[in-house]
DNA sequence: GCGATGTTACTCGGATACTAACTGTCCGAGTAAGCCAGG
DNA sequence: CCTGGCTTACTCGGACAGTTAGTATCCGAGTAACATCGC
């Protein structure tokens, strides 16, 4: 159901966090630094931005931002953003088609409510959509810093900030 | 992430029940009171069959029955055994991948547990299947029971039973 | 009457199309900042 | 000094290819019940 996109989305965003907030990495600071696929990634990102999660700024210090803080940022909003609210199942209405009656005029009782089958499903959907919206990127961040030496998240911050700053001053290549 | 493959097996093992105990419908007949594809049916029954949920007997009155009493078979385990263990998530260790170090020699602590997103995932993981777990076949017959006809029902039955009939006795053609 | 044979209608498993979705790439258009030359 | 054009490095959006997964079909092999034929 989730695959590499929502993978890709959800670090970047941490990196994003990592990142500080005044660095504005570009998409391609943010694909170096993880090493993912640059066009890619734009996608990624373009699909987060119409979502409303991230805000690009363009031209040639352009980058990412946040537009929402990541502490009402869930992972349920990042998997909608990117993957368009997926159904965990698709229900056919299998249960009107019967050789009890012709396709045509199925008997009224038959359509009638949801179908059993689907709503358990959708039961199911609730909960998988309930723990992952009970989930933050804040959250996220906080728990990989517990584990995490705070030279290393120094060096991350670094990285992009340096990255951002030569490219703005025109040193690239 | 769960298809037509799921919503086929959990209608065939519903009408399995209408049918009754005795009835053993073959996998055309179950096919044709759904008006499902009945290739594609078989191959469904085939993996709920390696899966302990249902048996067949072979042979000209060979058919279909339950292996275990519908009150014990889960909307889980029927999923499982039609989709093969399907995960929420395929966690593809992206946080080894950074540009701070080579790919081939990251740092000890980028791989130590789990990877705090795929940890969500699979939190989510387990509430979707913790409530497809709760549910079983008997649960939802009984709950379709409440909202049809009991003569709805018994007409499902006698279709079975007067199907399965006209076949073992030779009369079908 | 009784056993051997053939027919029928199943299940099972593998091989094969067709279609849709996911992943990834490429290209053109628009935009903002820095640089640099000409007035 | 300062204004206009050039270059650079972005974002945005659409179009496109390659691969994989899901849906569906077909065919050959094995099996069990029934019907039929020959003894």
């Amino acid at each position: 159901m989730y695959g590499a996109r929502e993978e890709y989305a959800l670090h970047t965003l941490l990196n994003l966090y990592w990142a500080g907030e005044d660095a504005a990495p570009s998409a391609r600071e943010l694909a170096d630094f993880q090493k993912l696929p640059v066009a890619y990634l734009r996608k990624v990102m373009s699909s987060m931005e119409q979502a409303g999660l991230v805000v690009a700024t363009e031209g040639r210090r352009g980058g990412w931002r946040f537009a929402t803080a990541p502490e009402r940022i869930t992972v349920l909003m990042v998997a909608d953003a990117v993957a368009g609210r997926q159904r965990l199942f698709e229900c056919q209405e299998i249960r009107a088609r019967c050789a009890l009656w012709p396709d045509d005029a199925p008997p009224a009782g038959a359509q009638r409510g949801t179908c059993a089958i689907h709503a358990v499903m959708l039961e199911a959907e609730a909960a998988l959509r309930g723990s992952l919206g009970a989930r933050t990127i804040a959250d996220i961040a906080l728990e990989v810093s517990a584990k995490t030496s705070s030279v290393t998240r120094e060096g991350y911050r670094a990285w992009f900030t340096q990255r951002v700053g030569t490219r703005a001053r025109g040193e690239g290549q």
